[in-house]
DNA sequence: GCGCTTGTTAAAGT
DNA sequence: AACTTTAACAAGCG
């Protein structure tokens, strides 16, 4: 799922490919995942050219030779692939960037939970959205800020983008898991060592996970995220549940803030 | 073939 | 009024 650091691989990738080419047309197939109208996003990109990126959070920002910036969110599905040949076209390619060296970028959106737009200042923008510092740049100051003033459990918290931007219901419970942290503990009663360690937290998960490119089946053995229904390895002997990679423990499944959440009742007290 | 999942946001609730 | 919680959204996948 399309977390930091899926999106930061995004952002390498599209680097690596879509730069200082000149577009041609886009093919947007449903103008609905379009945040501006079709002819202005047309208008703005024909003739121009990609020439750099921002992320902040889980928001892509492609900057152009004009000055417009082209922002990019990828929702729950969303992915980006380069190709030349109509055969490689993936599928779910709803809006396709021409360029005129015969390549394409395309953004892959199967559940049109996606969205591309064009803006014009970023900054203007992140205040707009209320989009707060990125995960990765947040002080442990930062984190005791907000956290003093909110008393809804931690997860929602963390969830939230305007708390601190780039976190993904995955990545909460890696990192709450990591800081050995129950999922409901309530946000502003955390001590300072709690805050501590979850700064700590957020950081090592998000390095880990941008290291191995946000392929979770890649992350250590003792992350938490295995434990998820989509890790096919042979745990079956366990009943369809898993053991905590450190105590063994059963891992709980519960519902916080209205997500599916995984936790060890043992390293993570209330 | 039904129910679950994901991130965001609008709406409802406190 | 301001903060918190819940539900809806689209659609593919198990």
């Amino acid at each position: 799922m399309p977390e930091l650091p899926e999106v930061e691989t995004y952002r390498r990738y599209l680097e690596a490919t879509s730069l200082y080419q000149t577009i041609t047309h886009v093919d947007v197939e449903d103008h609905k995942l379009l945040t501006v109208s079709y002819d202005t996003l047309q208008h703005a990109l024909k003739g121009n050219q990609f020439t750099g990126t921002r992320r902040v959070g889980k928001n892509l920002f492609v900057l152009t030779r004009t000055g417009a910036v082209v922002t990019m969110h990828f929702g729950m599905t969303g992915d980006l692939a380069y190709y030349r040949d109509e055969e490689d076209r993936p599928s779910y390619a709803r809006i396709v960037f021409h360029f005129n060296t015969g390549f394409k970028l395309a953004f892959i959106c199967p559940r049109k939970f996606e969205r591309i737009g064009l803006i014009e200042d970023i900054d203007g923008y992140l205040r707009h959205k209320k989009i707060a510092p990125d995960a990765l740049e947040a002080s442990t100051e930062d984190l005791t800020r907000v956290f003093m003033k909110k008393k809804a459990s931690v997860k929602p918290v963390l969830l939230d983008q305007s708390t601190v931007a780039g976190l993904g219901n995955w990545i909460v419970d890696e990192v709450l898991f990591d800081a050995a942290i129950h999922p409901e503990r309530v946000a502003n009663q955390l001590s300072e060592d709690e805050i501590n360690r979850l700064h700590a937290a957020i950081r090592k998960v998000l390095t880990v996970a941008i290291e191995r490119e946000a392929v979770y089946r890649d992350f250590p053995k003792d992350f938490l995220i295995h434990v998820r229904e989509w890790d096919d390895s042979p745990h079956s002997e366990s009943g369809g549940h898993r053991l905590c990679p450190r105590c063994t423990t059963r891992i709980e499944k519960a519902y916080v803030g209205g997500r599916a959440t995984y936790f060890c009742p043992q390293c993570q007290r209330e």
